[in-house]
DNA sequence: CGGCTCGGTTAACGATGGTTAACCGACGGG
DNA sequence: CCCGTCGGTTAACCATCGTTAACCGAGCCG
């Protein structure tokens, strides 16, 4: 992927994120590349694109992150795979906060395609958690255990609304809480 | 209030919480209602005015009700003020979704005035939080027991997210997570 | 040198959005 | 009975949006 289309990715999570996908228009998204509108379409085929290939390509980092994570054999790093998991999630989330956030509320305004394809990337992730899940909490149905996967899921991907904490101190804390939300 | 304004009210919090305040139109608003397009403006001032007052209705509804909860001379009431706003949050965003989830993202699409109103409301009842928090967690800074109780709101908030299990499984779930997260 | 591709530009188009205007039936009170 | 208000309607306006078209300079390759 050349640099300029990322760079266009970037920006334009950032501003879905701030105004909604509906709220930013492509004149915006050009603006701040520094190019003016129409030219987005030399590297997209057009708006909702745009947001697609963000989409996909957060819900890929994510799955193929915890993924590899909790890969068979993968007993030789420490801890177990839960915290590894949400020391991974708090990372990622700390670091590309708007990709967070678009990933989370703006998955409905694809088309189907895109959407089944998003869909499936974040049922394959809750589904990693979900089985990470399981051996601390086994008086948990599996839709018990998804809904508390995505209970955790709504704390670690609150750090967009708040950042009055340093970094490592809000790291500190998210992880924390996740871990006793999900294992107490 | 009229029982019309309330039903537009109602039903354009679910559309904005769908598909975002962009992504709805006045005329999706009043199809809705079974009314088409500008017949809103009987009603309400325009699209922003719509948002404003379920902005407004929902911020308010959640500060009054903290601080009935937390009045001084409360100590009536069985358990600790903390363990009680969270059951009162989770109730309120098993019942009213889409207002949690409209006035979780959409306070930037508010005029000035406005979206000053419904701020001053929600950092009112993020101090409420805050102060039922400290008790339990002395060692945390007043920054510090802010994102806590922020990360707490994401964690409740997330019921609009899942929905495979019951109502009352999923309050006892939430319950149980927020106060683990929050007093752990 | 000549031409092709790449990545821009501005102009224009059609659709849609929010809002206003003009009109109208129901209905309740003097 | 008449009239004003209430809550609707449809038509029209203007701005904005996503998208396409037409054009163009820079650079590279043969």
């Amino acid at each position: 992927m050349t640099p300029r289309r990322r760079q266009i990715l970037d920006t334009a999570a950032d501003l879905f994120a701030a105004r909604g996908f509906h709220g930013v228009s492509v004149g915006d998204i050009g603006a701040a590349v520094g190019i003016s509108g129409p030219a987005l379409y030399k590297h997209f085929a057009g708006k909702e694109d745009i947001l697609g290939q963000c989409l996909l390509h957060a819900s890929e980092r994510l799955l193929e992150g915890a993924r590899a994570l909790t890969a068979d054999g993968g007993e030789t790093v420490p801890g177990d795979a839960l915290s590894q998991l949400i020391a991974f999630h708090t990372d990622f989330a700390l670091s590309q906060p708007s990709l967070i956030v678009v990933q989370e509320r703006e998955w409905g305004a694809l088309g189907e395609q895109a959407r089944a394809q998003v869909r499936e990337r974040q049922l394959a992730y809750i589904d990693v958690w979900t089985r990470a899940l399981r051996p601390h909490r086994p008086e948990l149905s599996a839709a018990q255990a998804r809904a508390a996967v995505q209970a955790a899921f709504g704390l670690l991907n609150s750090t967009p609304h708040s950042a009055r904490i340093s970094r490592t101190a809000m790291r500190d804390l998210l992880i924390r809480m996740a871990r006793a939300a999900l294992v107490t």
